[in-house]
DNA sequence: AATGAATGAGCTTTCATTCAT
DNA sequence: GATGAATGAAAGCTCATTCAT
């Protein structure tokens, strides 16, 4: 049961609701996806009522949504860095980089999407997702790639989310793996930039 | 929709029904999600009553569990296959080329098993899926290579089922994309086998 | 656990769920008005449970539109039979008869009817009740009558309505008042089709 | 209770907010029904919130009891004139002249009780107005009436509330409909007077 | 091989209402 | 004179499942 963390700072239980529902909706929605997770579920891990979830979402569907503007807005900064930018290796390698630490901050989120694609995909809410995808996928590859480029650029991607939590039971340093991935997604990249008449 | 005596012979509606709940289950499982398909809409869509479909199966986890089993045939047959042969580039590159060739025949499915893992998780069926793919992975890399190039073989294999698809909505022959996957992850695992040491 | 009356008749329990809920429905709808009836109050009153009234009707409206349907048929074979005959004052007066027959008949219906008016005008089943109302006021009028024989029509329906239920709480026999609610409207459209040139 | 700053000018937004909130109920509860209509719905009307509701009446059904009030003022007064004068054809006829004034006053609020006579039953509020409609027609009615004349003159009270709102479909200046309703009431009444031994 | 009828549990959502501020 | 935050109760509805026939 919730005490707060007197002396001082205190807030916690005031005002912040809305934020806590939204950080136990997203740690329930990962773990048992979101069309089982019950309302009811999200608000006995915060000790309110049902009702008490409705006056700050109007649907639950409006919870999920407010979940991926968080994912959305790095997503869409990243994106629209990348379209004022010389399509050069450089920075499409920047690109992949901050594209990595988005994700290691955004990570539940990630796999959240990862895993519920189908679940999310009717929502209205998933075309968007798809369609960030495509344009991320855009600033990698060169516009005359051939299939098998355009496969390596999806493909480092992937590898991204992908990696982040198949990786979760290999023994190591996050930061290491964080790298190992970013390392193979940069190599793809690259691969994919030299284009279809490298030796 | 439907067309039954087909030239001269005539069968369908017999013997066939439990192989048209697994095809109708599969159908609204991948495009709406198993959670959100009910056994009404199966059952409405093959017009017969609920009921019936408790006549083939025991509970609806079980039609996914059959669904899988037809997933999982291939799949334990090629990493059995895998297991009785010497870890050779060669062998690494036929068992990718052999996995290609069952994630076409069962398309499908694994675009379902991508879109569904959160909710499939939870049913003991998709903790099997994942040893798989470990197990797969475990004949892909070389058992004492680095993170990056676990990271390259984890990758191979999820390149091929996100460009399954992912190129969907781009142009060309389903055959050619096919090839252009199957390379990238030849690739991928061709880097892993080298090891850190190549040049 | 359901005892039925064996021997010869017997039915009952079987097969007459969905008149039973009907009956129900109408006599509780009836007195405490249609929003304010559960689902709940419904099942309980029958000893089955809500999901068994949607194993019968697909929402609670379909409920309602049901029972709609048993006051429109008779109401609509009368003024089918109305439009075949000729505007004479022997027609009108036999359509009140019929239609006070109609009324007794369904009684309660139509209290519900007049009573829940704007409960029942939004579900799209109201609008139909209001349009057969205007084609029975066609039948008993004169193409050409002035305001004042217009509203002596319109009078003679509602105070078929009014009356059956006004008079509830009146001594007396329910077959005299019925009788003397007809004869005022048979006055009433027998005096607006003399037109205004009566004497 | 409120003091506000009177004289002139100003006023609006200050003190007339218990109104405001009247106004807009009647007009919702007309038109959808008074359970069908949230408070919600009530305070978004008004850009108010809900609670604000609470501070000028102590519940929902406080709020239509205030209506009724306003409506209940002038029929009280009515049958109050009305028990003091002798019993002869022209206190009738007054009356209803008198009742069709109050009705075209309060015809948004009369529509209202006609339309939502069972949803209104309940709340002990509805049993006020069929006593009152009750003793008005003790008014018209000779104390020895047979059933025809008593039904007479429920009809000619019926057919007021009825032709006001059957009527608003048809051509015409309400106000000359006005005059035909009465008309009608009048005749009926008048009948009624003239007692059985009418020719 | 399949249906008709029903259930129990649970879901998302809405409502009237309260109360500290 | 009003708001922000919350509640308890209930509503309509859907679901997987059962079982006698």
């Amino acid at each position: 049961m919730g005490g707060d963390t007197v002396d001082g700072i205190k807030r916690q239980r005031r005002g912040d609701t809305r934020q806590r529902i939204q950080d136990v909706a997203l740690e329930l929605f990962s773990e048992h996806g979101y069309e089982k997770t019950s309302l009811r579920e999200i608000a006995e891990h915060l000790d309110v009522t049902k009702a008490a979830l409705y006056y700050h979402f109007k649907t639950k569907e409006d919870i999920l949504k407010s979940l991926f503007q968080d994912l959305s807005k790095p997503m869409d900064e990243l994106i629209e860095w990348g379209r004022h930018q010389p399509r050069t290796l450089a920075t499409k390698q920047e690109i992949l980089h901050r594209y990595s630490n988005a994700l290691a901050d955004a990570a539940p989120l990630f796999r959240f999407m990862q895993e519920n694609q189908a679940a999310v995909r009717e929502l209205r809410t998933g075309e968007d997702f798809k369609d960030r995808m495509i344009r991320m996928i855009d600033l990698l590859k060169e516009p005359d790639a051939d299939l098998t480029n355009q496969v390596r650029c999806i493909s480092a991607l992937f590898s991204m989310h992908a990696g982040m939590f198949m990786l979760k039971d290999v023994e190591g340093d996050p930061e290491e793996k964080r790298k190992a991935i970013l390392e193979v997604a940069v190599d793809l990249v690259t691969q994919a930039h030299s284009g279809p008449a490298a030796p």
